[in-house]
RNA sequence: GCCCGAGUGGCGGAAUUGGUAUACGCGCACGACUUAAAAUCGUGUCUCGCAAGGGAUGCGGGUUCGACCCCCGCCUCGGGCACCA
């Protein structure tokens, strides 16, 4: 199936004319190339995020540091919940040092909560669900009903590396756009993790809140249901049955139960359990609701109803007090109850496993002891298999292969953007079977210099790219922080009926088709001309027609070439306008516009008897790039032995676009009332003159008191009375 | 709800980023060529008005000699996020 499919994307891709360099293609399927995806897989299993040098180290100097003196005083990102000294260290079997090791890893495993689509028999990313109908949520594929389900995962430690994410976004030249939607994804705020200790309890509630200016106004405290400390505090809690129904009930309610009672805030009240507020040793009660998350902060929020909009709902609801106290400064209140001020990101890890057949296997395998090791020779490949369908169970398809499962091999696979991650680099070197790629072609290379790519992908794979860059950069395989220095996003051709061209609409457009009835060189043309590089456009079979006639136009100026004839001046001038527009305009990525300034060329020419074959060529050389395969022919019949796609780019003579007279418009009163044509070395006092004298200009000023004259050079006259 | 974009003829769009709004193309109308049609070429095509002139860049204000462009307040459409403390 991939054979047949890279056939036909690379038949479409040369029948348009593009020039791609074939000998660097890639393809991501080909085990010579997932060895080295596999191979980056290992180098992240085998990370973690060193917090003080802010760069990923081997896990072996963490495992060291672990001997010598424990983790205690650790500088890393980890999810690690235990403290152990070096000692303890030791005396841990290979099964929880492995459990350990899982919380520092840049890939690690891990329990998680996914969406479980029982149609596709497969786990989906957030973006590959949507809402249906009633609702409910469903898959984006086939629209079967999702659900949340907890299974074995492989996560990438993404978060490690927020902060570089966030801070190397300024360095971009990308969009705005796209840059923002990264950092809104992202999420970072800045806050106080502040401690209120517990009535009668060791226990303390660790809260993060942004707003510590309001701590003197705290009603409340709040838990999420998930929180381990409901269960530390069981012998306090006095409502325990009704407690644990109620978290029992969050857990069941699916996605869209939630969304059916509206969002509405639910929750119930620990009886019996008090917390204090560290600023003036208030007791206030403890609640548990959901519309604390486990996932974001601490898990536990300090509830100031006056300065909340969620919490104001909440306590109207409940019907609990709502006080107003004055405002503190953030940072000395923060210091002042020795809390900390942090930094969090709304972001969070990425899932890393896909429970199909196709994907790249994950290179680990697992002993009888459940200990995992890394697969020394790569590529680990895909075992032949007679059905790949996935198994309806929450594992993926290579479980059920015996030999697979035999050898203790991961029965998770890559998910999609694992390859595409990183296949940039690839290009530099494509044929390397030593390395990912050359020392001395990734410093030639360096990145990708201009990125050329939908907007969509704006918190997928441009950001999954830009976080393994940065680990690739950390291990000294990349040489630049980021993988895309410039970005140009295009935009999407829609149908004619202004929606996504789908199979599901029935209102696709088959390159193929329009190439056969008008030809490469006008799809080429239209689609340049049709708008804005970047904007989505709907496609307009109607107006195609326009292009090819430009073409033909183009084709039939030939005949006026005429080899004695001197050059032209007039359509000269308008030639070498035309060339410096066309620069201008590819620099820009505005092709719609260099599209419509050739036509004024043609439109031009056209009024002319002869065209010299000089001013033919350089037309025809700036027309290339848009319409290869017309150009070249004209190029040849005229004479020439060589392609005109490696001729060189012509350039314009800035002494032939000088104009002997320019045009100034005259207003009165900011309205254009006259147009003069002045000599080009006419001073700013004789073009005022001459429009003041100007006969229309005179019988609108009519004897009126002139308070003003403005001029704008090279342009306008405005009279202001 | 919050955050980004965008709104210009019948349609896709242009406008040197504060200086002649509607370039270029599609469509449409009329004409030339043709026995005829297609193709091609020519002319016209924002709107009201006979004209002089007036009005128009989603709506309402403002700044300015001058605003599609800048500022304030709305409306509509597209995209992103969504109980993020």
């Amino acid at each position: 199936a991939v054979d047949i499919n890279v056939k036909t994307f690379e038949k479409q891709l040369s029948i348009i004319g593009l020039s791609y360099d074939w000998s660097r293609r890639v393809n991501t399927t080909d085990p010579e190339y997932y060895r080295w995806t596999q191979w980056i897989f290992l180098q992240l299993f085998n990370s973690y995020y060193d917090t003080k040098k802010n760069k990923a180290e081997s896990i072996e100097s963490l495992v060291n540091t672990f001997e010598k003196s424990g983790n205690a005083k650790i500088n890393a990102h980890h999810t690690c919940k235990i403290i152990f000294t070096g000692k303890e260290w030791k005396s841990f079997d290979g099964l929880k040092k492995q459990e350990i090791l899982m919380n520092y890893r840049l890939a690690y495993e891990s329990e998680s909560e996914v969406n479980w689509c029982e149609g596709l028999g497969t786990v989906l990313a957030n973006d590959e669900i949507v809402d249906g109908k009633d609702g409910k949520t469903v898959s984006e594929r086939g629209g079967f009903p999702v659900e949340k389900m907890t299974i074995r995962q492989w996560s990438m430690r993404i978060t490690a590396y927020a902060d570089r994410l966030l801070k190397g976004l300024e360095k971009l030249e990308w969009s705005s756009h796209i840059k923002e939607i990264q950092k809104n994804w992202i999420g970072e705020s800045v806050g106080s993790e502040i401690e209120f200790k517990i009535k009668n309890s060791d226990d303390k509630i660790k809260v993060f809140t942004t707003r510590a200016d309001t701590l003197f106004g705290v009603t409340y405290v709040v838990l999420a249901p998930e929180s381990d400390l409901i269960e530390k505090l069981n012998d306090q809690i006095q409502n325990k049955k009704e407690v644990e129904k109620y978290i029992d009930n969050v857990k069941n309610k699916s996605d869209e139960d939630r969304k059916n009672t509206e969002k509405e805030k639910t929750g119930v009240i620990l009886e019996g359990v008090y917390a204090i507020n560290p600023a003036n040793n208030e007791e206030v009660p403890v609640w548990v609701a959901d519309y604390v998350l486990a996932s974001y902060g601490t898990g536990a929020v300090m509830a100031v109803p006056m300065h909340d909009e969620r919490d104001r709902e909440f306590s109207t609801k409940y019907e609990l007090p709502i006080i107003d106290r004055p405002l503190v400064d953030k940072n000395d209140i923060t210091e002042k109850v020795r809390g900390k001020i942090v930094t969090k990101y709304k972001m969070r890890d990425a899932i890393f496993a896909r429970q199909r057949y196709w994907g790249e296997p994950i290179p680990l395998k697992r002993d009888k002891d459940g200990v995992i090791t890394a697969v020394k020779k790569l590529p680990l490949e895909l075992p032949k298999v007679t059905s790949y369908e996935p198994t309806g169970k929450a594992e993926g398809p290579l479980a059920g292969v015996k030999t697979w499962v035999k050898e203790g091999y991961e029965t998770n696979t890559m998910p999609g953007w694992a390859g595409s991650s990183w296949y940039f680099l690839r290009y530099m070197d494509p044929k390397n079977n030593k390395n990912l790629v050359g020392e001395g072609e990734v410093d030639y290379w360096k990145n990708v210099d201009m990125y050329v790519g939908g907007a969509e992908h704006a918190t997928g794979h441009l950001l999954y790219s830009r976080f393994w860059h940065k680990f690739l950069k950390d291990i000294g395989v990349a040489k630049t922080e980021e993988p895309f220095k410039k970005m140009k996003n295009q935009g999407m051709i829609l149908a004619s009926d202004n929606r996504k061209m789908s199979k599901r609409w029935g209102n696709v457009i088959n390159p193929d088709e329009i190439v056969k009835t008008y030809g490469a060189d006008t799809l080429r043309v239209y689609e340049m001309f049709m708008g804005p590089f970047d904007q989505s456009l709907p496609w307009s079979t109607e107006s195609i027609i326009g292009s090819r006639r430009f073409i033909e136009r183009v084709y039939r100026l030939a005949s006026k070439i005429n080899k004695d004839k001197k050059t032209n001046s007039e359509l000269e001038k308008v030639l070498h306008k035309t060339i410096k527009k066309v620069n201008e305009d590819i620099e820009n990525f505005a092709f719609n516009t260099a599209i419509s300034s050739m036509m004024i060329f043609v439109n031009e020419a056209e009024k002319h008897e002869n065209i010299s074959v000089d001013d033919f060529k350089i037309f025809l050389q700036i027309l290339a790039p848009f319409a290869p395969h017309m150009t070249e022919e004209l190029w040849h019949e005229i004479g020439e032995k060589k392609s005109i796609h490696i001729s060189n780019w012509p350039k314009y003579n800035p002494k032939k676009i000088i104009e002997d007279t320019i045009k100034i418009v005259v207003q009165v009163n900011g309205k254009v009332r006259a147009e003069l044509s002045v000599s080009l070395d006419a001073t700013e006092d004789q073009i005022k003159e001459i429009a003041l004298n100007d006969k229309t200009i005179l019988a609108w000023v009519d004897g009126k008191e002139i308070k003003r004259v403005i001029y704008v050079k090279g342009r306008l006259v405005n009279i202001v009375i």
